[in-house]
DNA sequence: TGTATATATACAAAACTATATATATAATAT
DNA sequence: ATATTATATATATAGTTTTGTATATATACA
């Protein structure tokens, strides 16, 4: 599998909007989440969701993979080592201040989520 | 002294710029580069170079001191850490790739740098 | 097949960011 | 004082990014 090249400045650029930052923080601690998942826990539109993550997968930072009906988006783990401590960093510094912390507990009361075991 | 808040996004937003992310890698290495010096390395017209500057100042990332009729400008300390280990893990992953590598090669090769002994 | 659901994309409008040019400020030197 | 140099800022313009709305695609299921 061939390494990403990814530029610094386009690294930085696709984490200056604040909901793909917190989009990527949010899919870091989940693993993976479909945009079902990422439009509810938010607040967007479906479209402008959609159309994030692509920006952040059209970077590198992001894989999707289709399940049924539902895509779903995860890190991509072939990236420099730099923007793996960047993002790690990050999300061990952010993850438990505002906004994030609220993202984390709305996926949670989000009650229909797929692929989830009921109670 | 007053830990500066700073948001993640708007950390991420300053450094989206190409020019503003060169210029904080080569003041990271060289720790205090007045405004002329960056100028010459980064091959920018004069007010541009100053109001990327005056924005890394204002995002908290830099500090300034006058000095005759040079104003230099360093990375300010009181940061975050988690702020300071991405500045740390981004400079160390692509310092010497282009074109950061070769900022410091336009910085050595500046014939009237102030205040640097000559000879 | 047709309908429903999840997601992606196109396109125009709105919002934002960067630049060139001119001018202002602040220190120094004569 | 006046002139010079380094830097900062204002303003208009140009360029880029984001969004809302509508539409397209892909899968599932009856």
């Amino acid at each position: 599998m061939m390494l990403m090249t990814l530029q610094a400045v386009d690294f930085y650029s696709v984490l200056s909007h604040p909901m793909r930052l917190r989009a990527l923080i949010l899919i870091k601690q989940l693993d993976e989440l479909c945009v079902c998942e990422l439009t509810h826990s938010l607040g967007l539109a479906q479209p402008v969701i959609s159309r994030h993550l692509a920006q952040l997968k059209q970077a590198g930072l992001l894989l999707s993979r289709r399940q049924g009906l539902w895509i779903y988006y995860r890190l991509n783990n072939d990236i420099p080592n730099w923007v793996n401590d960047v993002i790690q960093s990050t999300a061990d510094g952010i993850a438990d201040t505002s906004p994030y912390k609220e993202d984390r507990i709305a996926l949670n009361t989000m009650l229909d989520r797929p692929n989830q075991a009921c109670c």
